[in-house]
DNA sequence: CCAACCATGTAAGCTGTTACATGATTGA
DNA sequence: TCAATCATGTAACAGCTTACATGGTTGG
């Protein structure tokens, strides 16, 4: 299961598509990081569909092989992953993108979740800047360190304030 | 020619060391996203000897295999990647790092470059959402499109300050 | 003397990239 | 009819991950 694999049932759970539509999608939205021409999509289909986690149905057009649509085996492995605990932030966003809108309180959950897996981070990597293997790095190579705790700030940010956005009840 | 290829030429470059070093700088500093573990270093430092651009030297204390050296050759392709033109902003972090420190016009040039890549990307994120495209997807998605949005105006922001701290002469 | 660390590797397996191949259908 | 787009694939290759394997040296 990689990212792109979650990518595609997220994708197929949100509507039943075909192999070419969900293609279309990586072409034509930022989602087009985690993949980009056929050569990695058709064969990730074809694993999910021969592990039972998507299947194909006749489109009502006929053209093709038909639309993919989510198993029940699949639409659990769906959950149990957007529940999981937040690790890497990057597949975190993938997640967020995918989680149920009508479900509140995971939303609330998982922004505070990932503030805080951000907010570790950025500690981290501020513990390393004032560590001793970090005081004979160049000059450049701490700035690039500072690169990256911008970014996780950024994070932190965009969580506080989609929470904000969330919380308006 | 990997990016992982590339810290390792620009790490030896730095300072000759031997693969055990190399492996250490990995596991001890933020560069450790670029690898982990002997499976892909190892492989990667002898790919790099093979093909010229690194050799072995013994080292002073005759430990183990030696010390990694730069070969001329090895020399200008890292020139080269240094100087090429900003695409992936990452790799392009990973090149700063190791941008000679008193080349002070490259450095400018560097920086001037990010920026404005980081915000013609900034200005790709923002066309799309206000495409047609975006108009259909669910708003978590598009919440999701802004926290890469805020993660390209950071870059830009870390270009910035980091051009005044250099153009103060 | 035993654990920890120095130091270097190999092998299987999975994924993804690139590039090519195929054929149907639609619109100008 | 001809180009574009729909629609689906295959094959070669490179790279990384995980896990295992091997020995030497140093400190407590």
């Amino acid at each position: 299961m990689t990212p792109l694999s979650y990518a595609l049932l997220g994708l197929v759970q949100m509507q039943p598509r075909s192999g070419y539509a969900l293609r279309k999608v990586f072409e034509t939205t930022p989602l087009g990081g985690y993949s980009s021409s056929p050569g990695s999509i058709y064969p990730a289909l074809r694993s999910l569909e021969k592990t039972g986690l998507l299947v194909t149905r006749a489109s009502s057009d006929g053209r093709g092989k038909g639309h993919y649509h989510l198993t029940a085996e699949g639409g659990r492995l769906l959950e149990t992953w957007l529940a999981a605990p937040i690790g890497d932030l990057g597949e975190a966003m993938l997640r967020f993108a995918f989680l149920r809108d009508d479900d509140r309180n995971a939303i609330l959950a998982f922004l505070d979740d990932f503030q805080s897996a951000a907010e570790k981070q950025s500690a981290g990597l501020e513990a390393f800047l004032a560590s001793e293997d970090a005081k004979d790095m160049p000059a450049k190579a701490r700035i690039a360190v500072e690169h990256g705790l911008r970014q996780l700030r950024a994070s932190a940010d965009w969580a506080c304030w989609t929470r904000e956005q969330y919380a308006t009840d």
